[in-house]
DNA sequence: CAGGATCCTAATCGATACTG
DNA sequence: CAGTATCGATTAGGATCCTG
């Protein structure tokens, strides 16, 4: 027989805002979309430079979805040829810093990258 | 003619730090992981009972990813049958923070969904 | 310019069965 | 207990072409 099962010390995402949330920066450009949009409205065209990698398909379907989420609008300006114009929400406002507490992150993990990071590879410990 | 392409206010995310750092919380459960792990060091098993819907497979995997990165660390237990016990790393706590102030916005989102948001349904306006 | 339509590839995941 | 192996389903995403 083995060790019994501990309960664990921390409570569930309740009911899974975790999820929720995260569903708002799944796939790789949910995030970048939000990013960019972090520093004021942005037009459609702009945004595929932003983000250069993305293609017209995905990122229209993020931003849909996106807009259908409450976290970006969606706004037509009257110009010709028509512009569309992106911004986010007060809703949307709230996931810039998590975002940048994210980035911290991702700088920290980059300047470890390289050198030998305190895994301590694999230990064994007797219990 | 269409309006010019504005500069975009933000920086790119550093040499992409935004990416590397999501790449960390990419799928599905890796969030979960790292959120139950806050809590103190915990076993395969016990993970499984945390995150319901997760197949061994893929949690492997996940965690296995993780421990690469260095975000985790993974402990064989000198038990009968053996143990494997999981923990972050002074780096994985760091994403902690990050992860917490993830799911206030959850938290909102979902006290927000039902009621109309603030999102103009598609509003235009004149350039 | 902003995107819809179509087609296709690659990655991700769950279920199930099996092993040291 | 802590995985691994195999399979098939789902999905994100890219490329290309086309339109109001």
């Amino acid at each position: 027989m083995g060790l019994p099962l501990r309960r664990s010390k921390v409570e569930p995402p309740p009911s899974c805002p975790l999820t929720a949330c995260m569903s708002l920066l799944h796939g790789a450009w949910c995030p970048n979309v939000i990013w960019y949009l972090s520093g004021g409205p942005r037009r459609f065209g702009e945004l595929r430079v932003d983000i250069p990698r993305v293609s017209a398909r995905v990122l229209t379907a993020r931003l849909r979805e996106l807009e259908s989420k409450g976290v970006i609008a969606r706004a037509v300006l009257d110009t010709s040829p028509p512009s569309v114009e992106y911004s986010l929400t007060e809703l949307g406002e709230e996931l810039v810093p998590a975002l940048r507490s994210i980035v911290r992150v991702g700088t920290r993990l980059k300047e470890q990258r390289g050198h030998v990071h305190n895994t301590p590879a694999r230990r064994k410990m007797a219990a």
